[in-house]
DNA sequence: AATGAATGAGGGTTCATTCAT
DNA sequence: CATGAATGAACCCTCATTCAT
């Protein structure tokens, strides 16, 4: 799938002029790296800095101040992931191959980026403004899964959101086995799917 | 049950000079309230201390450092849970009730005291004594509720204990469509149960 | 010698009531304690009580402030040593004996309380109070020694005083190289002893 | 002696923005400034950049901490020493005149900074880091005397040594005597030259 | 477009010292 | 004679942010 090209990884050090747009995508790249590989709390102006090899304020001529830095790094990649998903589940012909797709993209996002979204989704120090960005994304994905779980399987509305919500918060658990306990990708593909589809349609109105 | 008879809570400041125990258990008090209130980020052994009416120093009397505190409280809050979740199990007759009992536990606690276990168990940025210790406590909880499925549902071990870490994890949306977005408990209840029985039945060996 | 016999070495915690006096030296006997195993900064009110077995409010009924304890200490141990090694000298019948004997008195002190005496001389914490009373120490010193110097070999006393301060400030020398470097005890009382006399010597008006 | 030419001091708080190695230098020169005065225990980050008119966190940009800050000053002030020192020496024909021009360089030296030397060399609770490189030089003086010694007055190697350390850690009695006494310059030089000279021959082999 | 010196707020931590019991 | 809870000053250190160049 050519939703999976991968992403450069290793971001170097671009001192020199740059023009804006690249400066500040570079900036991303930087700051990508950075929670990879050390976590939020390394993200600091001063270190994002230095690691892309420009001095301490050039940032703040990008970024307004360190949480739209990471505002705009959560926007990219919800995006990235949104369009990974969606060019999955719409060549899919079935609710299962659907959830099978968007979880291959979200699996390989995660090869590639690591608990980079997962960070940042769950990042507590970030002020409202991406909190609500988060939430918005979160009632988008539960609000199209649920419209997939209401015409494909017959799960009444109300019930549909709420499993959905559970199920994007059951990723968590997914990337947990997946990176922390070594638990094989086919196997937590394996079981995702058969909760998901067999816990939505348990809920389902259809016999 | 008398499983849910709600903790006293008493976070106003306190007059002074109590005895050690009593002081310790107010900055717990007063530590949960503020996490619950303001976010995990606003505990500081200082912002704890003012809180808490006292000197800045005093919190280092009872706990070495703001990681010491926030595992004393991991700790307390999850044997409360544990204590209440286990009570509520162990009369219930089959794996639905089960579940049905624990969640009660869990929606009781959740009702006293918000958010807090969700942020303490979800926070990233915490050192590495708190993560080993949630992580203890995930695998714990995997491990029983694998179990039940196992014996009771018939499904295999690995997918069991991969599966209850998903449904595990899916708590976080539970709570998130109760407190932020409003969802009755019955709901949310009823969608959970059915999500977690019918996934479990759906990983089955049995025909 | 009986100026040589030996302190009681590592000191016991004692609780329970203590006579004034007593645990006035127990307190002194803890604090040397501390300060030849950890150093000076290991001294601190609570370490000592702790030490000692004691509440932390304890010291205070016996000395005013930490100050006074270093300096009661001082105060204990220069006495000590100023009997040892004026026991030493006036049993000598020669400018080389008394200087030896002062010599040996004072590498008995140093085996047994290593660098007690030592680090208190030089500890630059100590305000002025302690500054003073060192200063004085060293003045008597001197004047003694320089007694000596002009009585038994001639050295004018504006000469055999400053003499003397360079001889006393010198052990500091004798004791690094015993302690740090592993001279011999044998080579530093053989040098030290000719640089004292030899030195003095040379300083004499005698032909 | 050009060897002596004074190093010009400025301590007064300077006005802001200065390029970084001048920064650097005057934080060192605000710290010379703080031993001498008040002692080596006023040296604080914090008092330091108050002393030096600047703000609390801008030392932090120059020594990471308390103690390269002294490190750095240390290393400055030996090499200065020394250099003065050689310079001295190596245009002397005689172990006395050797000694003599190390003695006038390094009074020089204290007329400038007064305490500044014997502080840091003396002072204990220095971290290690310190220590060392005292040490060292403290190791380096001995040797590169001792050989001297050796050479031109024929003590055995072991003996040069420890005499050397011993002179050494002499020099901190002509300074007290000269700071505090007020001694004569001329008697102290006279006194210790004798001191040395008539004690390093007394501990020679040649008849 | 970029630099990098400087600020200052905020939080961490230790201890001498006080004092009610 | 003894305890031990509590205070508060003094340091330590990090970083987001500003701004002159």
């Amino acid at each position: 799938m050519a939703v999976n090209a991968p992403l450069p990884r290793r971001v170097a050090p671009r001192p020199a002029r740059l023009p804006a747009e690249e400066r500040r995508e570079h900036f991303l790249d930087v700051t990508a790296e950075l929670i990879i590989r050390e976590g939020i709390d390394a993200v600091t102006m001063e270190g994002v800095a230095a690691a892309a090899g420009v001095s301490k304020g050039l940032g703040y001529a990008y970024f307004a101040n360190r949480n739209e830095l990471l505002l705009a790094l959560l926007e990219r990649e919800l995006q990235e992931l949104d369009r990974r998903a969606l060019a999955g589940a719409r060549d899919a012909d079935s609710m299962e191959h659907r959830i099978r797709a968007a979880l291959t993209a979200w699996f390989e996002t995660v090869r590639e980026r690591g608990r980079l979204l997962g960070t940042l989704m769950q990042a507590s120090q970030l002020q409202d403004a991406l909190k609500e960005r988060r939430s918005i994304w979160n009632r988008q994905f539960e609000d199209f899964w649920a419209s997939l779980a209401e015409r494909e399987l017959g799960v009444p509305r109300d019930k549909a959101v709420a499993a959905c919500a559970i199920l994007l918060a059951g990723m968590n658990g997914v990337l947990e086995r997946w990176v922390d306990c070594g638990d094989s990708r086919v196997l937590l593909e394996e079981v995702y799917v058969g909760l998901a589809i067999g816990g939505l349609r348990s809920l389902s109105d259809r016999a």
